[in-house]
RNA sequence: GGCGGGGUAGCUCAGUUGGUUAGAGCGCAGGACUCAUAAGCCUGAGGUCGGUGGUUCGAUCCCACUCUCCGCUACCA
C-alpha cells in the first residue's frame, strides 16, 4: 500500500439484535477518520458490513419461520439503513453470506492447513447449552451436587468434540516481536499493554471449528465443521478488496488495512487471532487497530431493565445526524467509555453547534446580506488584528493532523471550535456595524477575513458534520477542490470578490 | 488474587520533566454592546489538585503507605 492509500474498517455487525448506539459510535468514528483522510489528499476505501454466521442467527431465523438466508438479508438491511442514517461514507457494504467472502475465507482456510496451523483434535470442557459457552474448571462451581456456571448458574456438562485448532501457541513469541517492532499496531497506548500482557501469559491452541450448528462457511473437505466465528469474520477484511485474487486493484491498492476501528469488547480478536491468522497464511497484517471503549448512558451500561437507551434512531430523528456525530465525537473521550445523555447532548448542541460556528455563520452572511447585497469585496491589506487573528488560527491548525493520526477526536474538535471562538471575539472586537458609514472597505475586509475563517473551520469540521458544513461551504462557492487541508494555512479558500448564496439557520436551538 | 489506568472547580476534563496568583468548556453571577438563533464579547465567584507520612529550600506533580473508582485476566461475541 503507498502512502497515499487509506483503508480504514468498522467491526462487521453481528446484527442479532437491533442497531444500538455502540454500533452508531464505531461507524461514525471510522467515518470521520476516513472523511477526514479525502480532505488530507488520501484515496480512501472505507468499509462496513454485517456478519452473518452462527447458531444465534440460525435460531433467530428458525424462530422468525424463515429461510435463514432470508432473514439475514431482512435484518442486514437494518445495518445498511443504519449506515445512511448514520450518513456513512463508506464505499462498500460487505456481508458475510456473500460468494466473494467464501471464496476469501476458503483460501485463508487452506493456507493455514497447508502451512501446518490447522490440525484436527478433540475439544474438552465443561459446556452450558442454555449459555452456549465453554467454561474452564475453575469456573464451575457445585451446586447441589450439580456442575453449574460460576457467572451465570446454569448446569454443565463434560463434552468432548473433534475440533480443528489453530496452532496460535507457535505465534506468542512472533507476536511479541510484531507488536515490538508496530509500536502503533493497537491504540490507545493502555489497550496495546492489556494485550501484551496477555499474550505473554501464554497462549493456547485455539478452536476454530464447530459441529454444534450448520449457519457458516463449511471447512473445506469436512463438511461436519463449520469455521469458526471469527476466522470468519475477520476475514471480510479481506474479502471486501477482492481477495484471494491478490493481483486485483483494491486489493493492490489497500491492503494491508490502515486502520481497523473496533469496540474494546472484540479487541483481542483484532490484536492476537488476527495479525497471527494474517501471519500463519502469509499475509501481511494491518497497520493499526484503534479500540475504543462503550457508550455508557449514565454511568451505566444500557440496558432495556433500566430503561436507559439511547436509540441512536431516535435521537437522529429529533435532533439530527450533524448533531449526534458532532456529540459524540466530541465528548467520548479517546479510547475510554463515554456517558452520553440527552441533557448534555442538547448542551453540546447549543453551545457548540447553535450559538457558536451556526450563530457565528448567521451573523456574517446575515449582515452582508443586509448591508452588502450579499457581496464582499477585499480590497485593502490586511490590518495587525487581521494578522493576529489569522496567526491564532494557523497556531491551533498545526496539531490537527496529529490529533488524526492519534486518533484523539476530542482534541481535533475542541481546536476546532477554538476557531470559532477567536473568530466570533474577532468581530465583537471589530465592530464592522460601526463601520457601515466611516469605512466601508475597512468593514468589507473584515467581513471578508470572517468569511475566509468561516471557511476554514467548515473544512475542518467537514469530517464531523459534513451536511451543515457542506452547505456552508457551497454558499461561500468554495469548490470541492479547495475542501482540503492544504488551503487551510493560506488564509485564501474563498475569492476576493465573492457574491453569496443563501444560508438558513444550520442548527436549531433547543430549549 | 495478578497486571494496568484513574481520583484536579457544581459537571466533563486538561496540566505541571517539582518553583511566585492551578487551567479550559459547560453551568452560575454581574457588566458593556447590538451584526446574529436573547446568540456573541468582557469581568467575577468557585478548587486545602482522594487521605496520611516522607524526600526537598519548596510537591498537586517524586517516594511509601492508605482509601476509592475503573479496565484486562481466552474459545458468547
Amino acid at each position: 500500500m503507498s502512502h497515499n492509500n487509506f483503508y480504514i474498517t468498522t467491526p462487521i455487525y453481528y446484527p442479532s439484535g437491533k442497531p444500538h448506539m455502540g454500533h452508531a459510535y464505531s461507524s461514525i468514528l471510522a467515518d470521520v477518520f476516513a472523511r477526514f483522510k479525502r480532505i488530507d489528499n488520501f484515496n480512501v476505501h472505507f468499509l462496513t458490513g454485517t456478519d452473518e454466521h452462527g447458531l444465534k442467527i440460525q435460531k433467530a431465523a428458525e424462530k422468525d419461520k424463515s429461510d435463514t438466508l432470508v432473514y439475514c438479508n431482512k435484518i442486514s438491511k437494518t445495518f445498511k439503513d443504519l449506515s445512511v442514517k448514520l450518513n456513512l461514507s463508506n464505499n462498500d457494504f460487505i456481508r458475510t453470506t456473500e460468494k466473494r467472502h467464501f471464496a476469501s475465507v476458503n483460501e485463508i482456510w487452506n493456507r493455514l492447513v497447508t502451512s501446518g496451523d490447522i490440525y484436527l483434535s478433540t475439544y474438552k470442557g465443561w459446556y452450558s447449552v442454555s449459555d452456549e459457552a465453554y467454561y474452564n474448571s475453575d469456573e464451575i462451581t457445585d451446586k447441589n451436587g450439580k456442575k453449574v456456571s460460576t457467572f451465570s448458574g446454569s448446569p454443565v456438562e463434560w463434552m468432548e468434540e473433534e475440533s480443528f485448532f489453530f496452532k496460535l501457541s507457535k505465534w506468542q513469541d512472533k507476536l511479541l516481536e510484531f507488536y515490538e517492532k508496530n509500536k502503533d499496531f493497537i491504540h490507545p497506548i493502555t489497550r496495546r499493554n492489556e494485550v501484551i500482557n496477555f499474550v505473554k501469559g501464554g497462549l493456547k491452541d485455539l478452536s476454530v471449528s464447530r459441529t454444534s450448528f450448520t449457519w457458516g462457511i463449511p471447512v473445506p473437505n469436512n463438511k461436519k465443521h463449520v469455521i469458526y466465528v471469527w476466522l470468519d469474520a475477520l476475514a471480510n477484511y479481506l474479502s471486501a478488496l477482492n481477495f484471494p485474487n491478490i493481483n486485483d486493484k483494491l486489493y493492490k491498492t489497500f491492503w494491508p488495512a490502515s486502520l481497523h476501528v473496533i469496540g474494546k469488547d472484540i479487541l483481542r480478536f483484532h490484536a492476537i487471532y488476527w495479525p497471527a491468522f494474517l501471519l500463519a497464511a502469509k499475509i501481511e497484517p494491518p497497520l493499526r487497530i484503534y479500540s475504543h471503549g462503550w457508550i455508557l448512558s449514565g454511568d451505566e451500561k444500557m440496558s432495556k431493565s433500566k430503561g436507559n437507551i439511547l436509540n441512536p434512531l431516535e435521537i437522529i430523528a429529533k435532533y439530527g445526524i450533524d448533531q449526534l456525530r458532532y456529540y459524540l465525537m466530541k465528548e467520548v473521550s479517546h479510547g475510554s467509555d463515554g456517558n452520553i445523555s440527552l441533557i448534555n447532548l442538547e448542551k453540546c448542541i447549543n453551545s457548540d453547534l447553535a450559538n457558536n460556528y451556526g450563530n457565528l455563520c448567521q451573523r456574517v452572511f446575515s449582515f452582508i446580506k443586509n448591508n452588502c447585497k450579499s457581496r464582499v469585496v477585499k480590497n485593502k491589506n490586511l490590518s495587525k488584528e487581521d494578522l493576529n487573528l489569522i496567526s491564532k488560527t494557523n497556531k491551533l491548525t498545526i496539531n490537527l493532523k496529529a490529533f488524526m493520526n492519534n486518533n484523539d477526536l476530542n482534541n481535533y474538535i475542541k481546536s476546532t471550535i477554538e476557531i470559532s471562538f477567536l473568530t466570533n471575539k474577532y468581530i465583537n472586537d471589530e465592530e464592522p456595524w460601526k463601520l457601515k458609514k466611516t469605512d466601508i472597505d475597512k468593514m468589507n475586509n473584515i467581513l471578508h477575513l470572517c468569511l475566509e475563517q468561516i471557511a476554514k473551520i467548515s473544512i475542518l469540521l467537514n469530517p464531523v458534520i459534513p451536511i451543515a458544513t457542506t452547505k456552508v461551504l457551497e454558499a461561500l462557492k468554495v469548490s470541492s477542490k479547495s475542501k482540503n487541508l492544504s488551503f487551510i494555512k493560506n488564509n485564501a479558500i474563498i475569492d476576493n470578490d465573492i457574491t453569496l448564496g443563501d444560508l438558513n439557520i444550520l442548527f436549531q436551538k433547543i430549549n
